[in-house]
DNA sequence: TATCAGTTTAGAATGATTCTAAAGTGTTGA
DNA sequence: TCAACACTTTAGAATCATTCTAAACTGATA
């Protein structure tokens, strides 16, 4: 709890209570795919109501200040992960089946970089059927 | 504009004012990515007025025909691409900046695939910035 | 050419996300 | 401890891409 708020403070966010319940939530030392509607979700069997807005803006907080990735999969909701080491994807689209692959994936063949651009990340999607 | 007519007749698709004028311009021979809204742009500058829901269930017919292929680069839009091939892609979301990478791309390292599934697709995005 | 299944369309509906602006709350300095 | 203020939360409205509806239209077929 206290260490939770200091984790915000360390991170310039405000420790409120709505950011140290999902902060306690979100950082619980297991990784965690989210998105603001299943966030709330969870939320909401734990019996704490924190209004969708709430839960919008403390994604993107925590989001800008590294502590989430964004992961873009499918084009209707966007999914946040609370591991932001370096790691790639196994995803089903119909099934909403999405897990790490954290082992060391490398990208051969890569093409020369646009002129003027530069390499943000690397991005392995593996998308999976039955 | 026959053998537009015969290329869609060809993908059971019945050839239609509408289809046969997006046929036209998608498939002109130089690869292209639109979304819904870009090529309503496109057709209106080319003076045709077919509506945007038309234009949705156009995209979505060739989609499902193996005519175009879809991509999910970015939370807020669908992209789809006339280059149907095996291929990657260079993404700037902030430019909206979206290109082919034709050759031959490996990947090496991957996990063993998850019990009970098989691999669709393996989608590589290189994020770029400035 | 009549018939009918497949298409197009305007406009409404949907659903995720963002915005607004008003009320609430950490933080700071005295 | 507390006043004061900047930062947050929130309900509800707004936005925006996309899908749906159901009525009018049009290729294809006999």
């Amino acid at each position: 709890m206290n260490d939770i708020k200091q984790f915000l403070r360390s991170n310039a966010l405000r420790p409120t209570k709505q950011r140290i319940i999902i902060a306690g939530y979100l950082f619980d030392g297991t990784n965690k795919h989210v998105t603001a509607e299943s966030l709330s979700t969870e939320l909401a069997k734990r019996k704490h109501t924190i209004s969708l807005a709430t839960i919008y803006n403390t994604l993107h907080d925590f989001y800008e200040n590294g502590l989430l990735k964004k992961l873009t999969l499918s084009a209707d909701r966007v999914y946040f992960d609370t591991n932001t080491g370096d790691h790639h994807h196994f995803y089903s689209e119909k099934e909403q089946f999405l897990i790490d692959i954290n082992k060391k994936i490398k990208v051969n063949g890569l093409p020369k970089t646009p002129k003027n651009k530069k390499i943000n990340k690397i991005e392995v999607i593996v998308h999976l059927d039955k």
